[in-house]
DNA sequence: CCGCGCCTGACAGGAGGCTGACAAGCGCGG
DNA sequence: CCGCGCTTGTCAGCCTCCTGTCAGGCGCGG
C-alpha cells in the first residue's frame, strides 16, 4: 500500500510520514508543487495526501492536472485555508475527502482508510469477453469501451451468458433464469428480446448456434 | 447551534442575521456593549460575532470580561479600523479570529463555522461525489458549495448513496439502512424521498437504474 | 427448391417509477 | 399542557419505457 504525502512544512511532514507508516502505508514525501505532480502522475499511489499551500505549483491546480490526465487515485486534500471558497475549489478540482488543519492525525488516517478501503471496491466488477464488458457494480454494459444503454432484463441476460461464456445456451435455460420457472412464455419472447439486443450491440457479439441456443462471440474470430 | 451578533449598525446587523441564520444557527441580535456582555456572560452561545464599535461599553473590554469570567465560547471580532494594532488587540483580548470591514457575508459564515468546529474539537469531514458533499460531522449537505437543507433521513440516504457510490444500490437495501430490517415500509415510501430529495438538489444528482436502483451520479455521465 | 427455424418491425398491455395531496407522528416553543 | 410546524409514510393517478405477442420475411440445411 504506497501513500504520497505532499507537504511542505517539514514537521507536519514528518507527522504524516510518522502516521501514514504506523497505519501501513509505504509512504513518498515531497514538497514541492511540479514533483508532486510528476510523482502522482507517473508512480501508482494508493492514496495522496495533499497540501493546498506549495511552493512552485499550487495544489489546487496539481490535483486539477492529475485529473485532467485521468489519474483516479483517492486524494485527501489539507488546507489550513478553510474558507468558503476554498473549499469548493477543492471539490471541483476532484478531492475525495477534505480535512481543515489544525486536524488529528487519528482522523487523517482513519479518514484515509476510508479512502483507500472505498477505492478497492471500485471497478473490480468487471467482466469482459471479446469488445464486451459488463460492469455488475453500476450494472453497465459497455462496448468496445462505448457505454450501451440496456435495460435490466437485457442485462440479466447478458450477465447469464458472460457467466456461461464459451458455452451455447439453450433458449429453455436462458427462460428459466430470466423468468420464475413458473412462467410460461413464448420463446419468440427470447427471440424478440435477443434482437433487441443485437441492434443496440451490433453483430458479431450474440451468436446463435441453430436448434442448439445462443452465445458469447470472442469477438476475435473473423466473421 | 445559537449565535449572538452584536452589532449596532441596524443594517449590518440585519445582514448578519441573515446569513448566520441561512448557515443554521439560531441568531440573537444586539446593538449595546453592556447588554451584549449580560448576555454573553449568562447565555449559552457556540459562537459569537463581536463589533467593536459600540455604544456604552466597548467592544474589546466586553471581550476582556468575558474571558476574565472564564467564558470560553469562540468569538469572532468585526471592526471598520482595520489596522495592525487593532488585531493584535483583538487577540489579546481573546478573540478567535478577526475579520475587518468590509467583508463578503460568505467569508463571515465560513470563519464562524470553522471557529465553531475548532471548539467543537474536532475538523469537518467532507466527502464529495460530483458536485454533491456531505458534512459528516455536522450532517449537512452541500450542492456546488451551496447548502441545502435537508432532513435526518434524507441525509442518512445521501450518506448511504455516498459510501456505496459508483455502485447502483437496490431499493431493499435502501430500505433495511434506512430503518431497521424488521419494519415493512412500502417500496413508495422511497420513491417519495428519492422524489423529495431530487426537488431540492435538482436533476443529475440521484440516478435511477430502472429495475436495479439508486445511485449518485458522477456529474458527466448522461446514463 | 422446400420447409423449418430464426429474425424483425410494429403494437399494445402492463409494470415500474414519479409526483402531488393528505394525514398521522413528532418535536419544539409558548 | 396545548398548539403549531415539520417530517414522513401512504395513497391514487399518471406517464414513460419496457416487453410479450403477432405477423410476416429471410435464410440455412437438406
Amino acid at each position: 500500500m504506497r501513500a504520497l504525502a505532499v507537504e511542505d512544512e517539514p514537521r507536519i511532514a514528518a507527522d504524516l510520514a510518522a502516521a501514514l507508516g504506523a497505519a501501513g502505508f509505504r509512504v513518498d514525501l515531497c514538497g514541492d508543487g511540479e514533483q508532486a505532480w510528476f510523482l502522482g502522475d507517473t508512480e501508482d499511489y494508493d492514496l495522496i495526501v495533499l497540501d493546498l499551500g506549495l511552493p512552485r505549483l499550487d495544489g489546487l491546480s496539481v490535483l486539477k492536472r492529475w485529473r485532467a490526465n485521468g489519474r483516479e487515485m483517492p486524494v485527501l486534500v489539507l488546507t489550513a485555508r478553510g474558507t468558503w471558497m476554498e473549499r469548493v475549489e477543492g471539490i471541483d478540482a476532484g478531492a475525495d475527502d477534505y480535512l481543515p488543519k489544525p486536524f488529528r492525525m487519528e482522523e487523517l488516517v482513519a479518514r484515509a482508510r476510508a479512502l483507500v478501503r472505498r477505492a478497492a471496491g471500485r471497478g473490480s466488477a468487471l467482466q469482459t469477453a471479446g469488445a464486451l464488458s459488463l460492469d455488475a457494480n453500476r450494472m453497465t454494459v459497455a462496448l468496445r469501451g462505448v457505454p450501451v444503454p440496456v435495460t435490466a432484463l437485457e442485462y440479466r441476460m447478458l450477465a447469464y451468458l458472460m457467466l456461461n461464456r464459451d458455452r451455447v445456451v439453450p433458449p429453455t435455460e436462458l427462460l428459466e433464469h430470466l423468468h420464475g420457472d413458473d412462467d410460461a412464455r413464448e420463446a419468440n419472447a427470447l427471440e424478440a428480446l435477443v434482437a433487441r439486443l443485437r441492434r443496440k450491440l451490433g453483430p458479431g457479439v450474440i451468436g446463435t448456434r441453430r436448434g442448439f441456443g445462443y452465445f458469447l462471440e470472442s469477438e476475435d474470430e473473423p466473421a
